[in-house]
DNA sequence: GATGAATGAGTGTTCATTCAT
DNA sequence: TATGAATGAACACTCATTCAT
């Protein structure tokens, strides 16, 4: 599907990946490459508050734009196998982590923020979700995970 | 897969089943077989803060018991076309919508109910959990999951 | 398939007849015996010429409105194989043979009639045929068949 | 079967046709070229009539020689679907018509052709002919043609 | 006389990968 | 860099047949 939806062929694909496994993670690295620009946006507030409250928001529209491509790699038994241990991965969700629960959120927080990121992302393609319209999702995602972290609205 | 694992030919198989797809139904419905004997469980209850109580532990010890199992249904493609108009599903999703969320939720109950599902049952797999041990796992959901509905611990 | 249309079960069908040739064979008689009653019913016609033309025209009428059935049993591999030797088939083809080309037609009568027979019964099923209606069919065949047989309209 | 008996793996056979339908139809229109060649080398005779009787003796020719295959592809539920609607058949069979039947042959001459053609490759394979020997019923089946067609042997 | 369960051997098709060119 | 051809191993499914009940 890949080497024909880029247009080679898939001889051409594995000239420059290895194992199929290579290039789901090029792929998923692609899609940590999008949280990092919008971690790296957040970060231009001038207040942490603002900061966290900028990157919940971009997190939530990008859970929902690309509702598909995100579950389909937080459900790849590859990626389940390999990000525990990836650098990239490791790197981004410190990062949001730091951002979210403030700089001293010990081991805990990471389950806090693990959750937080599989309820919207979750809640994004579940069967009772997923005729819902993109704007209307956003507004109640962003709304229940404000609550969920102990935010006002 | 399923026919060598349980000893038998695939043609045995196809003789209880006429398609992949019922293959698939039937596992999900086994697997919604054991939320609702939960629910059922937690009915018995006597006060209904009492029954969501109830409802909400025995949630999450399934999904960290039956972290893989679940996750491979929410996401599979089948599942994802059949279920939103399955009549098991529905109803096991309004039973436990009207536990969580009171009689008088609305239509946004049902997205904080599949919020929390895909909240628990995500976390449950994400990589930064997975190495994590049940326990600990569970008890932390737990928390958060009433800290998300707005429960004290 | 048979046995789902007649509303049984495989076994209860294997139950009956021992292998599926033996299936094909049965079924093959029944449309040999269609043939054999057209057969006797020209016989009841007082001249032998008004027998061949009765019995032309009942071949011919049979060969359209059993287009598929006669089809398949004339292509099927077990009838090729078990035709020739068959009695019934043999006694059939032998009768047609005689009320056809008259009682004194030598081997070369065989081929004539087997021509005939696969002309009418291919014909009614060849792709640039198989979209004419019944009647249309039935009569465009009749006059070739009898042209065939040097026999006037 | 096809992969076994090229001496390929079925994944082969897949590399050069993406489905069943196209390998049928690949062989068909193989057949088809066969059956082309035939009336082009007819169209070389100078008069009409040496273009018929060259036509009509090739083609008698290369049903007795190619039997079973003739009948195979005849018989295909894939080609009975897909050759109605086929320009290489439909160019082949108009030809055929053309020259057997002459320029002026109204929608009957096409009735007329596939009786023909029918008649022909039917009869190669009945099972009254099928131990016949190939020049034998090769001879047969052209005099019984040509009187078909009102020609003189 | 019939059934349900099972099986071996296929068929049509896809997928991840390799390799000679 | 890229391609075309190929492969082993799987998967979804069907078919003819058997057998204990």
């Amino acid at each position: 599907m890949i080497a024909d939806k880029i247009g080679v062929t898939k001889a051409a694909v594995y000239h420059q990946f290895n194992t199929k496994e290579e290039i789901v993670l090029a792929a998923a690295e692609e899609e940590l490459a999008w949280l990092e620009a919008t971690i790296d946006a957040a970060e231009q507030e001038d207040s942490s508050a603002g900061a966290r409250d900028a990157l919940l928001s971009h997190i939530v529209t990008l859970a929902v734009e690309r509702r598909r491509t995100t579950s389909i790699i937080l459900n790849d038994p590859v990626i389940a196998r390999l990000f525990p241990e990836n650098k990239t991965f490791r790197r981004v969700m410190a990062r949001m982590n730091r951002m979210l629960m403030g700089n001293d959120a010990g081991p805990d927080g990471q389950i806090e923020t693990a959750m937080l990121i599989a309820a919207i992302s979750g809640a994004a393609i579940h069967p009772l979700c997923v005729d819902l319209d993109d704007g209307r999702l956003r507004s109640q995602l962003l709304h229940l995970a404000r609550r969920f972290l102990g935010l006002p609205d």
